[in-house]
RNA sequence: UCCUCCGUAGCUCAAUGGUAGAGCGCCCGGCUGUUAACCGGUAGGUUGCAGGUUCGAGUCCUGCCGGAGGAGCCA
């Protein structure tokens, strides 16, 4: 039976059996050193020519970076080793002797890596940030499970835009015209309205011809959707789902925001409350800061940095002007001109992860706002429908799964948190 | 769509308008504790494409193609 290296501690003194790729070879006239991964993790295996056989020997020096095989050996622990243990060599099964690989050990520049994604993928790094990715959605999920959400899956095929505002990707359905979805969203409000507490988590698509760090053409969403929840109860659930996330990752991942060298201070700061400033108060901190904004206008990417710099923890920006946000949010009662909204801005110059708002429950004024925004209403009379039959105050959020793991990992771009990215000018691998 | 920058060996990069080079990788040889090992050697080129200026262009000019960073928009 194979054992992995993941488990290796368990196995010290025992002669095991790996199934494995290796990574590098460093080699004397009479000793071999492999460095071996099997996706769990990583070994050394040592091979002595005095002390193996002769035909183990050779096959060991055939074996070239990413060749497969099996190898035999004894675990032993030794101090010298990053991991604590190394493989004493016994016996060597090829599988293949791979081709020459094109991904050296060596700096490589962007577009190369891109080019060879399905390769790249198998790096320390690659592979710890896909770790934490994937321990990321399991904290995401388990929270949210743990609250009493249950798990809704909007369409990814749409008849029409939902906001109408940014481009979408089209596709032939039969003998109409059908789009990716940007957002689950108002999907999950009709799910909020059968199930009372609801979340999406899946790909969203949006065809703008964004070239940043920060985006991407196919991305992952968490979109919680909460029937008889006002905004400020939402918040306290997003706060305390972006602590649990964080604070579960800096639990599960140490070994691998070690590999790819994540400064974790920023990160243990991460507990609820969050601070919380109005967009006035935003606009009046950015002249103050000597960056001149005027009231009405949304934010850019250096204003969110420049605010962001301000807090040591994740900040809400609330009550944005109406006219900038999306029709659905609903107007303060006590201010009409702004809207129970929120985006929470992440440290460290990461931006925006999260845009939620309490969502408009009045019928008369939701048919008004469609009115002013020109959308085609027999498209959205199921979605008008939700406020004829039972409406409640209801708040929902959206989080970006790749910006958050960006944040989290420290990352200068969203196209190494997901495994194979979609952009602008990227389509393969 | 706009602004800025970059395209030279498999990879990362040098080369004042005057003989196209280095390091790494591959291959061969050496080395009994290497950590991107090290040491010696071999091979490796239509300088992104098309024009132009010049006695002479990797280098200067124009256009195109590809890429990167940013803006707008957004998560």
């Amino acid at each position: 039976m194979l054992i992995r290296i993941g488990n290796i501690a368990d196995h010290v003194g025992e002669s095991v059996k790996l199934g494995v790729w290796l990574y590098n070879k460093r080699s004397s006239g009479k000793i071999q050193f492999l460095q071996l991964r099997d996706g769990t993790g990583f070994i050394q295996g040592v091979l002595v020519k005095s002390q193996v056989a002769p035909e183990v020997w050779e096959r060991a020096k055939e074996l070239t970076q990413e060749s497969s095989l099996y190898v035999q050996g004894t675990v032993r622990r030794d101090e010298r080793a990053p991991s604590g243990y190394e493989l004493d060599v016994e016996d060597i099964e090829i599988i293949q002797i791979a081709d020459e690989y094109p991904i050296a050990l060596k700096k490589h520049g962007v577009d190369f890596l891109m080019d060879h994604r399905h390769l790249w993928i198998r790096s320390p790094r690659q592979r710890s940030i896909l770790k934490i990715r994937a321990e990321i959605i399991r904290a995401i999920q388990e929270w949210l499970d743990g609250q009493g959400f249950t798990l809704v899956d909007p369409p990814v095929l749409t008849p029409s835009a939902c906001e109408g505002t940014t481009t979408l990707f089209s596709t032939d359905y039969f003998d109409e015209e059908a789009y990716l979805t940007q957002s689950g969203q108002l999907y999950m409000e009709a799910a909020a309205m059968a199930l009372g507490r609801v979340y999406s988590f899946g790909p969203t698509f949006r065809a703008e011809k964004s070239k940043t760090r920060r985006h991407l053409t196919e991305f992952w969403m968490v979109e919680p959707e909460m029937a008889f929840t006002e905004h400020d109860e939402s918040l306290r659930i997003q706060e305390q789902l972006v602590s649990h996330v964080v604070q579960h990752v800096l639990e599960s991942c140490q070994e691998e925001l070690k590999a790819i060298d994540r400064d974790i201070t920023p990160l243990e700061r991460v507990k609820p409350p969050f601070p919380r400033i109005t967009y006035d108060e935003a606009v009046e901190l950015l002249n103050r800061e000597g960056m001149p904004f005027e009231w009405g206008e949304d934010f850019g990417a250096p204003h969110e940095t420049k605010i962001a710099e301000s807090f040591e923890k994740p900040v809400f920006i609330t009550h944005y002007p109406a006219k900038v946000k999306a029709f659905y949010m609903k107007p303060d009662p006590s201010r009409p001109e702004v809207v129970l909204c929120a985006d929470l801005i992440a440290p460290e110059g990461y931006g925006e992860i999260i845009g939620g708002s309490q969502r408009i429950d009045d019928p008369k004024l939701l048919e008004q706002r469609f009115a002013e925004h020109q959308l085609p209403r027999d498209a959205y009379e199921w979605y008008l429908d939700l406020r004829r039959y039972g409406t409640v105050p209801h708040s929902g959020f959206g989080l970006g799964l790749e910006r958050t793991v960006a944040w989290i990992c420290g990352l200068d771009h969203v196209r190494e948190t997901i495994p194979f990215p979609r952009m602008m000018n990227r389509l393969y691998p």
